[in-house]
DNA sequence: ACCTGAACACCGTTCAAGT
DNA sequence: ACCTGAACACCGTTCAAGT
């Protein structure tokens, strides 16, 4: 498990193979199927190892703090396991319902009611798992590799027909983008789901 | 092209391969490489021959509505290729530029500053994809499976440890969940946008 | 309970050969 | 310019055989 973890770590998901993986730990392929059913087995536990990883807020949080703090520890997670994020749908493991009761515990503790804490937590968890996804997938993993591929671009789209468009790349290659889009958008949310756990609240006690 | 889009869409990129493509054409599986560079070229133009479906607004379209709109179209068009989301991140062919620079177009032509449409392009295009990617990727596609998974996850979680999750469940399984969590966040943002586009030009004219 | 190699049914792609 | 089959180096998994 924890070797499959390392391999994807470092080589990528996409090499991970049930035969390099018997090959790194020292076994045939087929002694893998003594401790795993399936490839798919293998994945789910690696899925719910990792997702141990996120940090869940203690007991004394506000609601709004607590989510902005797991969230991003999941954000981060997702990071640090670069293949996390595309099998991260899978079938729930028990780390994975753990952060998940946690996200709407805090809501409902917080006496959110039952449908604007559904809605928050689709709104938080597609955040995370989208936004992680959508840079996972991006066609390059560091600077120099952003960079070639900024000046390609450059190269390529006609200056009449893609004027906005050179000018957004020329943005970034100049490194003027310096804020996190991710907490960005999560406070966003965060924000919107307070006020209408305000509104809630008057239409309430009204 | 037409031919391995209409395997994906019936059949799911999983189950296409050059070699199952050829035949349902017809030709020897090498023929292929006649018309095309590799497998990766091939997903190349997939991408970029639906991306070309995407609705486009108008130019007489405000900003908020432009782009409302284009999201909710391309949201569509991602919804209605189930394989586009996980391979739309690859290198950008013509359509899909044209997408973008409608988007960087409503912005900067509404006066957005420079920075602010950055924002705003990574925004909601990452919504769109991160929330395509996301509804794409779990594991059921009807509403028999969805009921199905349902009910056993509510058999596996523990009543005392996983009480909001529980809940949470059975809130879906109910139906009480009708509204789209897609274009009341894609609203989230494009009302984040405006206030901070009002806030901007307070500052420039102030 | 754990390990194993041979075998099966798949991949994408190279290469030399044809028209 | 277009098509082709054989071959290569890979997959995940089944099966029968071992300890």
């Amino acid at each position: 498990m924890d070797a499959a973890i390392s391999v994807a770590d470092e080589q990528g998901i996409g090499s991970l193979s049930m035969r390099m993986l018997a090959k790194t730990l020292g076994f045939g392929v087929m002694s893998l199927y003594n401790h795993v059913k399936d490839k798919d087995d293998l994945l789910d536990g690696m899925v719910n190892t990792v997702a141990a990883e996120i940090e869940l807020p203690d007991g004394q949080a506000t609601w709004k703090d607590g989510l902005r703090a797991c969230m991003i520890s999941a954000y981060r997670v997702m990071l640090s396991h670069r293949w996390l994020s595309s099998v991260w749908g899978r079938s729930p493991g028990p780390s994975k319902n753990g952060y998940h009761e946690v996200i709407l515990r805090l809501m409902r503790e917080a006496k959110f009611p039952e449908e604007l804490a559904c809605r928050g937590f689709h709104a938080l968890t597609m955040h995370v798992t989208g936004f992680a996804l959508q840079v996972m997938e991006m066609p390059f993993s560091n600077k120099a590799e952003f960079v070639a591929l900024g000046n390609k671009s450059l190269n390529e789209l006609d200056e009449l027909e893609f004027p906005y468009l050179r000018e957004h790349i020329h943005f970034h290659l100049e490194g003027k983008d310096q804020r996190s889009d991710f907490k960005y958008m999560l406070d966003l949310i965060l924000d919107g789901l307070e006020r209408d756990f305000a509104d809630a609240r008057k239409r309430i006690t009204r």
